[in-house]
DNA sequence: AATCAATTATAAATATTATTGATGGCCGTC
DNA sequence: GACGGCCATCAATAATATTTATAATTGATT
């Protein structure tokens, strides 16, 4: 027997549900019964009496049960042993842009942390470059970035997208709109991150303007968020930002949508294809299960 | 952490030598190697402090070792609480050509309930195509078989081979000889099986006869052993049969070699490829382990 | 030091096993 | 007796494990 195929026998045990149970544990169906099946031959006998609308326990099946769950008990103390005497403990490098490290991941730590307290969880903020340098690295285990990963080693899946926004001194001519359109910005000073730091949200910016016919003035680049924000504040000029960034209230800008439908940015997670740690491919099922 | 693992680093942590602990777990030693990596991978520390010279348990692997030994013991159990419920035992079916099943298998059939007390083992005569189509029925485990399955569900291995002794009255004009030639054997009348029978003596009798010029006189078809040898015995003729035949002595016959680089006739043992009983597995390593 | 024998690690090829998505067919209910 | 839910089966694919051959390392020995 297989610690794989007892914690697929339990979980049918307990839902009596194939498709229930296979739903659980993370797994189509078939494959669920094809491991219940060699467990049976294995066993040489049924475990399960079961029709399309009824799943019961044989007697077999019900002396196995406690037992079964009991070694997985067993294995699970054997690693919580071994963790224990080297001083170990799960430790989870989540790394990421800005967008999903402020924005997301409060509220999926939070999440996460309700199903897996025992896991410490380390958060940095990363451009997506570095980002995924590091994840190859096993520096980082888990990556928040706007490029989705070419290695393929790295497995990757889109999570969200978020409008860009224009940022506004309030006393701007333009701070009483509701929204404003590409064709307003013309001439207007811009405050942006240099391409080599933030590639993604410099072209995208570049891009929006021009397909609009208006050329990029750029006024002064900086690179941190804050930063940004302040020079806006001062009147040096206007900027456009990922719509997080709106979180950053403050009395002397404004945050307007753009009218003319503004570009959007991505997030996609990563994370090394085949990471042995289980809490890895857990906190991906976290972060991607529907809200 | 899989129990496959759990026993393989057992194995390892017992011996404190990879190769060793590889061969005891008839497996080759880079995958033992592969799979105490993974193993080390998913706790996220070391198990083994090892060099190509000493291998020695971490503080971790020491702390692992009674807790993994305990995971695999109590898996264990649920096999057999399970069983035991069910009123199962393990039922070894065993069966094949009677140069295996009265020659070999008695002391196979020793060593192997020496290792494998609580396994009970049934025993068939058959012929090899009859033992190939019960294990492909799974009214067989184990097939002792003259020719090997072509079916590729069916897995095999040579066992042995004997040489095919002439039987002849003991008032024979040749029964004092040491040994006889096919030349000798020219015109005498033959007492063997019929093709359809046992296709493979049968053949192999008439290529060793004529492959020596001497044509088959076949006085009497006759199909069980005792019957044949019965038959001899009485005068009727002489016959070749493989030579675990010779067991059975009697005062009117004599069992003589054949002197001219005479045929031998071979035992394979098959069984079903991925059988999930493990122990077909074990038995099947019995019988093919020297000595 | 340099060599040697023993032993684990690595690599490439292959074999095995698991998984998936699509679908068939059974069972109980309406 | 048709219907809907549900497990089994199938074929294709993906993932994983295993093997053989070989490299690289270690510690003992010359």
């Amino acid at each position: 027997m297989e610690f794989k195929q007892a914690r697929i026998f339990v979980a049918v045990a307990e839902e009596l549900h194939f498709g229930r149970a296979a739903e659980r544990l993370h797994m189509a169906q078939p494959a669920l019964s094809a491991q219940i099946k060699h467990l049976e031959a294995e066993l040489g006998l049924k475990l399960f009496e079961r029709t399309t609308r009824r799943v019961s326990l044989t007697r077999a099946g019900e002396a196995f049960l406690p037992e079964a769950k009991a070694a997985i008990a067993q294995a699970e103390a054997a690693v919580a042993a071994a963790r224990a005497m080297a001083g170990e403990h799960d430790l989870l490098k989540i790394g990421g842009v800005d967008s999903a490290t402020a924005g997301l991941l409060p509220r999926i730590v939070r999440r996460f942390r309700n199903r897996n307290s025992a896991v410490e969880l380390k958060i940095f903020e990363l451009l997506s470059a570095p980002a995924l340098h590091d994840l190859a690295n096993r520096s980082l285990d888990i990556g928040f970035v706007r490029i989705r990963p070419k290695q393929d080693h790295l497995a990757s899946a889109f999570v969200f997208t978020e409008p860009v926004v224009a940022v506004l001194p309030s006393d701007h001519a333009l701070a009483g709109e509701k929204a404003v359109a590409a064709s307003e910005l013309g001439g207007e000073p811009l405050v942006i991150p240099s391409r080599s730091h933030r590639p993604i949200l410099f072209d995208v910016i570049h891009d929006y303007l021009r397909g609009h016919g208006v050329e990029p003035n750029i006024r002064q680049e900086a690179n941190e968020r804050h930063m940004i924000i302040s020079m806006v504040a001062a009147g040096l000029g206007i900027s456009l930002v990922p719509e997080w960034v709106s979180q950053f209230k403050r009395d002397d800008v404004v945050y307007l949508p753009l009218a003319d439908g503004g570009p959007s940015v991505d997030v996609h997670i990563a994370w090394r294809q085949n990471d042995p740690m289980d809490v890895v491919h857990e906190f991906v099922r976290c972060v991607l299960e529907p809200d």
